[in-house]
DNA sequence: CGTATTTGACCGGCGC
DNA sequence: GCGCCGGTCAAATACG
């Protein structure tokens, strides 16, 4: 009875992001020292893949990108001078947990952000003739939610809420490619998932259907988490960075092209993970929100105020 | 039949 | 304390 909502719950609850933060503190919780001294290797193509993992949001040369992209369109919510671009730093823009995007739809299509996400409730807003939906990432390990609901004055548009971080990519999908020859450049992954990797390669498919396994297996990176002693650095395995794979695209990867109107094979990939056939007109159900040529990204009032008031 | 979605109940924060 | 409201849960239902 509510087995699976039970699971889902202790696997996805705070305590069990706070055991593997606390167990298990990702590559880019460390300090600036320690993560030099654990990757003496550590240079600007680590450095690049561990932050790009850190934060599923825009980065500032996406905002960059959307200024030159939005500013050509007849209606952006918000122009941004240009001038203000430099001050928002990538540090800043890490720090920022909860954004908001407005994406313009203006086709009949689909749109998809590159996740596969759980749809897990929805309400009426008052005031709003439009339901707000609630989503949850489907990776068991990861917090990232999202709140999609469609523009009151512009029924083209949907505001999305993002919150939270993509941890799954951060652990369970550094992954090597088998097929190739390890370079000098290492990466860390730990033990766990060299373990996983010995009992097998993975497939994006098989990834996401480990992802909503058996509760047995659902429960073993939490477990694993809480019963692993503190780094030994001789135990760890290293990893290529080159090599390394995720099993979804980042947002951040599927916004950029997405703004130059270009698909690309990830996109395309990625939308097929979405239950297309959920949309109805009447209702909102944008789980499969689809990258289209006919759609421009601009920056919210919200996240522009939100990074505005950050301190850094 | 397994998985995804729907939807009313429930909960906690907040303002009065 | 009470009611409102946004967010979450979970049983029921739909779907492929």
């Amino acid at each position: 009875m509510a087995e699976k909502g039970s699971q889902w719950t202790r696997r996805c609850g705070n305590d069990a992001v706070e055991d593997i933060f606390v167990n298990e503190p990702p590559l880019f919780f460390l300090s600036q020292e320690q993560h030099h001294r654990l990757m003496p290797y550590e240079d600007s193509i680590t450095n690049k893949f561990v932050t790009s993992t850190l934060y599923s949001g825009p980065r500032i040369q996406d905002i960059a990108n959307a200024l030159v992209l939005v500013e050509p369109l007849s209606h952006p919510v918000r122009e941004i001078s240009k001038s203000t671009v430099p001050r928002l730093e990538r540090s800043t823009l890490n720090k920022v947990d909860k954004y908001t995007l407005k994406v313009k739809n203006n086709s009949n299509g689909m749109c998809d952000d590159g996740y596969k996400w759980r749809k897990y409730g929805q309400k009426s807003i008052k005031n709003s003739p439009n339901p707000r939906s609630y989503y949850k990432c489907t990776n068991p390990i990861c917090n990232a939610k999202k709140q999609v609901e469609r523009s009151i004055d512009e029924p083209n548009t949907y505001i999305i809420t993002y919150e939270g971080f993509h941890f799954h990519y951060t652990y369970p999908f550094f992954l090597p490619d088998k097929t190739h020859q390890w370079p000098n450049k290492k990466t860390k992954i730990h033990k766990y998932y060299a373990q996983e990797m010995n009992n097998g390669s993975q497939t994006q498919e098989e990834s996401k259907e480990a992802q909503l396994g058996e509760p047995a297996n659902q429960n073993q990176p939490v477990h694993k988490a809480q019963e692993n002693t503190p780094v030994n650095l001789e135990d760890e395995l290293f990893f290529p960075v080159d090599q390394c794979r995720r099993q979804q695209g980042l947002l951040e990867d599927v916004v950029a092209p997405a703004m130059k109107n270009i698909p690309t094979k990830d996109s395309v990939l990625t939308a097929s993970w979405s239950s297309l056939s959920s949309y109805t007109s009447s209702s909102l159900s944008p789980s499969s929100l689809c990258w289209s040529p006919n759609f421009d990204i601009v920056l919210s009032d919200e996240i522009l105020e939100l990074i505005g008031s950050r301190k850094f």
